[in-house]
DNA sequence: GATGAATGAGGATTCATTCAT
DNA sequence: CATGAATGAATCCTCATTCAT
């Protein structure tokens, strides 16, 4: 025999094309899904239209997801599980102020998720849970908890610190949230809508500094008169 | 005019039961497909049953409203009609202090909006705004320009007697409306499911009684150090 | 007013296309069904191929039968159950001997069931019972146990008139049932293939008569030599 | 021939597993489908499950079969294939009494066919004929056809010898032969129901022990008055 | 006007068959 | 030869919409 590599090993070493394409198949496929889950809603979303999207048949979808529900749960869990983990890492380490890292924090969720597909993902969610409560379930466990807890470290760190006052943190929690909810479905409802942007113009960067600010800080000007912020009944202003 | 009536009259004296069904009709249809829209949203919604909870048969809701379509559109038109002019005037008329104020706003709101099916409404807009500019556009002429005018009012009131701080008013009516919206979407999608009631209690009151206090006075502790309200740049911490 | 009816009264007394087809649907959509699943059998069957035989749309047959599976079931049981009362009446007034009443029996059951589209069923659910147990259930209970009973309670007749000698009647009733069930499953399977007819035709009746004949009388020569009736083991011919 | 074995040899000797799996594939194949066309008919069963039945991908089965159908006729084909010169020669050296013959025929039957799956083989055909007329033409030469033969052979015996009495042997045949399909048919549609088992049990052994006797001496009682088995119209009984 | 029977386009899903590797 | 990824026709069923009565 020459001292060549046969043609075998040639064929081994080229990436067959068909291989390739399986193993890329299901991401493609969770990428098309995502876009028009995005666009159009669970329901109004073919997924004759969501192959057509990954350039593969009806038949090929269902060859990787067992159903239209399946592939939506797929691509909640590929799109919106496990950041967490590296979020929390990140935080974990942060050494500023806790209102520095509570500005860091909206920053960092606003590049990475806000403004990326995925805050579809959470409209869709909110649109759509009433039909679909194990997906609710499913993201309540997967997203909305451990973002709950992530929140509430932080908020815990600035009273540990003395930066916060003290504060009931199943709602303070939400003063948060709230914030971040309402972007991605103002984003994903009439931020779509040509006619709005005119009327209505709102700018996330500008909104998350300004929503900083005010959870901050507040609105009202620093008096002499403080408010007593251990007691619920005792609001007065 | 002759003696005799008209056999027209004649009609409406001899079965006004059913005259009176006639001239209801379309006012009971839009309440069924209010409920059941607001239950099921938009797609999950069959015409049939809106029909049946009206007590009329398909056939007579296709002669109110020639498509799904018309019906839905009809629904928000039905029910957002200005209850602007009202509240306005009852706030113009507030003579406590704008802190005060917002916290009457808020619970008025709650009472009047947010408790009723009108949030579920809200919530639906959200959700399907994107397969109807139409309805998006209409929203927010009808609701949502009036109520940010309303709130942009409230906080410059606040302003001009040297309540609250100056700042940047195109923003700061968000603050106040992302808790209002917030509430209502939480409240139509994860709030109804019941495996969600137990994990994530919320409390719409307590909510609200917490945003608004965070509101006003922020997480921080009153300091030394203020913030320099003015300048979205400098919003050091 | 004039004394000849209005024409709204002459309207009432015809009566409308739309309502007489109504009624009539379902029994011809039974019918139809019956034909094409004793052609084809359940699984071949299709339903649009129903509806068109029907002359109707496919979405018409689903208004009236929520699925397949329940037409097919309506099948059964507007064709096999509830004659077996009217059969039993009319053996219970027989006078004859028990032969004759045999007799009598098969050749009835060969004219109102044997030879029309009914025993196609049979042969249908046998063919396709494993793949539907609730319809093999229903089927048993609707016609195998009381066709059964009916069996039982004619050799009963014959063993206490003493015209039949004493049998394990548990398994009696299979002589006279497998014959039953083997002329139409053959009718239905081999019988349809018109190869078949000429190499091995098979006459119904005069298979019922010679079956009638051997069950009653065997196939062997009286002899002297009786055979021991009373014991299974003791079989000795 | 060389010394050297030829390189097919060396082959063959290298890899004789793959050599012979590729020799049995086919045997494999068959077996697979087999049991599963008998488990499930031919429209439930999936090729791709047949193929994996046999440890092959469902490409292979095409390579060897070019379609579903084509399959369903192999394994008719090659399980039903002549046992009848066996069991003729056996019966032909057959030395007792032709009653004693008749129920070493149906023994030897249930053994070798009726309790194997060659028998839900049977009911596969009676029930799936309709739709495979080639096939119905194929079992009836092939199987129909000698053993029709087999059973008249046996009968003319006993009439020769005084052991039978006349009779006409084209429906004779079907006597003996309709007892052994209704076992097949019955066994393999309710038999396989749980739930049949309990309220119409059916011993195989039982079954066959008594139409055996049932066929050779009937169910009257032996009476003065002796049928006239010559004439089919003179059945007085 | 009112009814509700009828329609049929459309959607999710299955599975025999093909074919590039 | 063998594989198994890909296909797309076929099928059951839904539901907005129409229209004869």
């Amino acid at each position: 025999m020459p001292a060549s590599p046969p043609i075998a090993d040639q064929a081994a070493t080229v990436c067959p094309r068909r291989a390739r394409r399986k193993q890329a198949r299901p991401a493609e496929l969770l990428e098309a899904a995502l876009d028009l889950f995005v666009e159009k809603g669970f329901a109004a979303t073919r997924v004759e239209e969501v192959a057509r999207l990954a350039g593969v048949s009806k038949g090929t979808l269902f060859l990787y997801f067992s159903s239209k529900e399946e592939l939506f749960k797929a691509v909640v869990r590929h799109n919106l599980s496990g950041q967490f983990p590296q979020w929390n890492a990140q935080l974990e380490k942060f050494e500023g102020s806790t209102p520095e890292m509570l500005r860091a924090f909206m920053s960092i969720w606003w590049e990475r998720v806000g403004a990326t597909k995925t805050s579809g993902l959470t409209k869709l969610i909110m649109s759509e849970a009433g039909n679909f409560p194990e997906i609710a379930a499913f993201y309540q466990q997967e997203v909305i908890l451990p973002c709950n807890a992530l929140i509430r470290r932080l908020l815990q760190r600035g009273i540990d610190r003395r930066e916060f006052r003290p504060m009931n943190l199943d709602y303070a929690v939400y003063s948060v949230l709230s914030s971040m909810i309402f972007l991605m479905m103002w984003k994903h409802s009439f931020g779509t809508c040509p006619c709005m942007a005119n009327t209505l113009p709102l700018d996330p960067v500008q909104y998350i500094a300004h929503q900083v600010q005010t959870l901050l800080h507040g609105l009202c000007l620093p008096s002499a008169k403080k408010p007593a912020h251990s007691s619920k009944e005792a609001c007065q202003t």
